[in-house]
RNA sequence: GGCCCCGUAGUUCAAUGGAUAGAAUAGAAGUUUCCUAAACUUUAGAUACAGGUUCGAUUCCUGUCGGGGCUACCA
């Protein structure tokens, strides 16, 4: 922020004078003085004493007489330790909230010019979306707003994993045991139905290994002899050479998945710009690999499998194709990559929103397209998040501790409508707007939950603690926006919300009300750190910080108790203006805040 | 075995190398003539262990112990 800069050259010049040396920006360690302690800026003088010939102490205490002698902008200084505490003015307050009133673009930075491309979500398509997918997405989401505001324009994208032995499976199963079944018939979503044979194909496997097992066979063998398994197989070099009625239903059972996704996202309230199918991807991706072994970057083992050693960068070597021709996992991701850059010249980086499982992949990955000569390779980026963990540890879909995305949002909107009815909050609402509110709020405190957390971090999920309308959550800053709507509400009732000029002459402020225009005014930094670090938790925090702030400061101050009407109008606009911060930082997280509740 | 991540109140999360380690929950005690008590106030409670670097370490380095992940011709 432009008056943190202002602060630092007043300190640098000061110094310069009391004690003749000259500091750089970076030796001046200014930070937020803590709430226990008077004033609004701290610079931290220990590392000042070396300059200064004195103790941290003495040089704070020149420091601060010079400073408030020769600025206009502090009105009093104090020294505890080696910290100098310094208080800004109150009309210097009062001018930076002038001016955050007047910017056209709050919560909105600068153009950078540049293009960046998020892809997240990413699921398989044999199974439902689960809790895991939940972080995933609204981080990916969340990641692309916040960046946007940022002032770069986004691309958000997916890719879908259409392709392989696993989907063959969902389609042996339902070919033998379906019976025909389809969403409609039953009026299962898609994807669960899908799910659902997938799950029988898994359990038929076992059966017949156990049965091939006690007939004398290994467990590999068993794994390789099982019947099912081998028509699994078969459907997909089936697919692989566009077996007409194969492929029909490969494509109907896609479409099934897709549209139950489809329905997920929407509660979810993602969306993506361009989707991107293994199927088409994969093949570039295997020409790409052999265009490899014939520059001499990959090598070719006598089976025919192809590998890229990784040994100079101190990782070993990784299979690229199998020694029957088909690709891998890798393979697909290389064709991913740079059939994206083709489409999207001029994107600026590409953030990869998967779990830290994958670490070494993306490593793998990202060393792998520098080989093929890619510029752009070092502008990928593994956005990496840590697993969700369950009370009982870790979710495992064998042991069927998975939670379901679609039963955890169900849950969380009848959990938000049950409190809402307890505490009698919709009188005059009508089922529409209760409906709205109830997911506002289910979703609000979901998606706060997963987002608060450092992205990095391994976190727990526990149910029944996580469905909170109280304290660090949601529900909480969206309380606060409901109240302050309400103050807004009166305000327009009896004409007052109009500002004119009344900043221009007022002269003093609360403590209060200065810590929260401080926050407001620290939002643009927020967004440019959440950017910078790819981390919504940045603004969470931010946005409860500021709603506890504001909630402080309610209990404190009866605003239409106020006689002094440009007071009485500064503080509805300064509650406009906190609301409109709060619904910005929330926006960012894609939690919207109600006018009532 | 090798590589990577993580150990903070009972619990879930914070803390660009800075002050007395913050919140929230759960516990104890309070606050509704007044703009929404899904709020607010008070209280008690934590850096796994041992060294090192320095004015100062939860943060950086080394070791120990504990937890997790990766190390597939799976995706």
């Amino acid at each position: 922020m432009i008056l943190e800069r202002e602060i630092t050259s007043k300190i640098k010049d000061a110094f310069q004078m009391v004690f003749g040396t000259e500091l750089s920006e970076q030796q001046v360690t200014l930070q937020p003085t803590r709430k226990e302690f008077d004033g609004t800026h701290t610079v931290v003088c220990f590392p000042l004493a070396r300059f200064s010939k004195t103790g941290p102490e003495q040089t704070a205490e020149k420091l601060g007489e010079k400073l408030s002698e020769n600025s206009d902008l502090f009105s009093r200084y104090n020294v505890v330790k080696g910290f100098l505490n310094l208080s800004l003015n109150d009309t210097c307050w009062i001018a930076i909230f002038k001016a955050l009133n007047d910017d056209p673009s709050p919560g909105r930075l600068e153009p950078t010019g540049k293009e960046v491309m998020v892809e997240y979500s990413s699921p398989n398509t044999n199974k439902p979306l689960h809790l895991g997918h939940l972080r995933n997405n609204f981080l990916g989401w969340s990641v692309s707003e916040i960046l946007k505001a940022a002032g770069n324009k986004v691309h958000k994208v997916q890719i879908i994993n259409d392709r392989g032995i696993h989907i063959c499976k969902s389609m042996v199963a339902w070919l033998k045991f379906g019976n025909g079944e389809t969403p409609q018939s039953t009026g299962k979503k898609g994807d669960k139905l899908v799910g659902d044979y997938y799950v029988k194909f898994d359990q038929e496997y076992k059966k017949q290994i156990a049965e091939l097992e006690e007939k004398g066979l290994s467990k590999e063998q068993a794994e390789m002899e099982a019947s099912i398994i081998k028509e699994a197989k078969d459907l997909l070099l089936k697919w692989e050479n566009r077996d007409p009625d194969v492929y029909e239903l490969w494509k109907q059972m896609n479409g099934w998945v897709y549209s139950g996704f489809d329905s997920t996202y929407q509660t979810m309230g993602v969306d993506f710009d361009k989707l991107y199918y293994e199927s088409d991807t994969y093949l570039l991706g295997k020409d790409e690999v052999l265009r490899g072994v014939e520059q001499g970057v990959f090598f070719k083992k006598e089976d025919g499998s192809v590998w890229v050693d990784l040994s100079d960068q101190g990782l070993d070597q990784k299979l690229l194709l199998r020694s029957d021709g088909t690709s891998v996992y890798m393979t697909q991701d290389i064709g991913t990559a740079i059939l994206r850059f083709r489409d999207f010249p001029s994107i600026a980086r590409q953030v990869y929103t998967v779990g830290n499982e994958q670490e070494y992949h993306f490593k793998v990955l990202f060393l792998i397209l520098e080989k093929l000569g890619y510029t752009w390779a070092k502008e990928c980026y593994h956005l990496s998040y840590g697993m969700v963990d369950l009370p009982s540890g870790k979710m495992k879909s064998r042991e069927g501790t998975v939670v379901d995305a679609d039963d955890l949002m169900q849950e969380m909107l009848d959990t938000a409508e049950e409190h809402t009815k307890e505490l009698g909050k919709i009188e005059g609402f009508s089922g529409e707007q209760a409906r709205v509110l109830y997911y506002n709020l289910g979703l609000g405190a979901l998606k706060y939950f997963l987002l608060k957390v450092d992205p990095k971090k391994r976190m727990l999920f526990d149910p029944n603690e996580s469905i909170q309308f109280q304290g660090h959550t949601g529900p909480f800053i969206q309380y606060t926006h409901a109240r302050i709507s309400a103050i807004l509400r009166k305000a327009t009732q009896i004409g007052l919300d109009d500002l004119g000029d009344s900043l221009a002459k007022l002269e003093s402020l609360e403590p209060v009300e200065i810590s929260v225009i401080k926050l407001i005014s620290d939002f643009k930094e927020k967004i440019q750190e959440a950017a910078h670090h790819y981390s919504p938790d940045v603004i969470a925090q931010y946005a409860y910080e500021l709603a506890k702030e504001y909630n402080r400061f309610y209990q404190e101050i009866s605003i239409f108790n106020e006689e002094d009407t440009r007071k009485l109008k500064f503080r509805i606009t300064f509650s406009r203006l906190t609301a409109q911060t709060i619904s910005q930082a929330m926006a960012l997280l894609g939690i919207k805040v109600p006018e009532r509740m």
